[in-house]
DNA sequence: AGTATATTCGAACGAACGTTCGAACTAAGA
DNA sequence: TCTTAGTTCGAACGTTCGTTCGAATATACT
């Protein structure tokens, strides 16, 4: 029951499956494919997850509580909106570096029509809703009065944040610096500025030619 | 040849195709589907695309093709950066919802690792890098001194427009907000406002709290 | 020790996958 | 008219898909 063993093998399926879900697509990665390489045989992803769709809810889940977790830990009530803004930049890379195959399957997959995932991503995506709401209260909007202008800033947040995971194996090939700590640092900070204070905030010395 | 009926089935093929791509990814759907659909016979697909990842190079050389032509339309050395950012935006916006379905898959398919696509997709986005990078300089960029901040605001204008379409499922639930022509008018606005001046400078009445 | 319960495996299921092939059909040129 | 090249179709190819099943093994309780 609460054996190490068996929950090495559903723990090995699942981190297998996340692996190649994020670098090939869910829809291309067959469940032979994982068990193998997860060295474990086909009929636990079945037994374990009750079918490969399962372990894909389960990716969601695990994203969404980890995304809970980070975003009420960078955003405080008490703090300034610049502040909350900058730290929610810095959570959510952070939490993409530490669960790079996660986030990534998550962000994937998010608007894939699959039947049996549709009712669990419109919880999560109204939870993320709210949190977004909580956070762009304190520039003075009102989810209630100002839908629109949520509904179009929020989501803008969320891809600004995944952007260079998104376009990761291009910047790999055309651009020589290395993605280390420091350039995450910079990262977060220079999407940060951009959203606090435009574009050209987010370059501090450079001054505009136009 | 020039026939308009193999013209006619071709493109029945591709639309169809296209379609269904981006309804539930590329992976997930199989040729049969997509004859069956476009009401021809499946070794079609074989006859007019060499199979079916053939589809999805012409998909891809097709946007890319539209975002060429979009650009150099929008952005002209001779206007300033803010005339240019918000064409750009604008012609991104309305070129998404003119051929949504390719578009969506464009930016779907863009990081899954499919063998015969590497190549492709490298050179696109070789060019997508060079036009942001006239873009930029604007603002007193430069690519080969700079390239790391424009490694970070690149992909983060490509993610901020594409971000009412990669959360559209989510938002059609929940913001009883209808999105017509007048919507998109002001999502352009918004995202080309916060990237000018900050998430302050897109809504123009309402004063920080903070 | 003995019995139930939970876990794991490999084999097999039927269905669906993408591709290929030969025959039928069309259109154009000799 | 005959030939050739280009299209289209449906059948069939061999492979892989996700799931299920029975046997074997491990674990927990009496």
């Amino acid at each position: 029951m609460n054996d190490i063993n068996q929950y090495a093998i559903k723990q090995r399926i699942f981190d297998t499956a996340v692996l190649l879900f994020a670098r090939k697509s869910y829809g291309t990665v067959g469940v032979r494919e994982i068990a193998a390489e997860a060295d474990v045989s086909i009929s636990m992803i079945s037994y374990h997850f009750g079918g490969k769709v399962g372990i894909l809810k389960a990716v969601i889940s695990k994203y969404f509580s980890l995304f809970e977790v980070m975003f009420k830990q960078a955003v405080k009530d008490n703090d300034s909106f610049e502040v909350n803004v900058r730290r929610f930049f810095k959570g959510s890379v952070d939490l993409i570096r530490r669960e790079h195959d996660l986030s990534m399957v998550w962000i994937s997959e998010m608007n894939n029509e699959i039947p049996e995932l549709t009712e669990l991503k419109a919880h999560n995506q109204r939870q993320v809703a709210n949190d977004a709401n909580r956070l762009l209260s304190q520039v003075g909007l009102d989810f209630s009065r100002d839908k629109e202008i949520i509904s179009i800033i929020g989501p803008a947040l969320i891809q600004m944040i995944f952007s260079h995971f998104m376009s990761g194996a291009m910047l790999e090939y055309d651009v020589a610096v290395e993605f280390n700590d420091a350039y995450f640092e910079r990262y977060a900070d220079t999407l940060a500025a951009m959203c606090l204070t435009g574009v050209r905030g987010a370059f501090p010395t450079k001054s505009s030619t136009n």
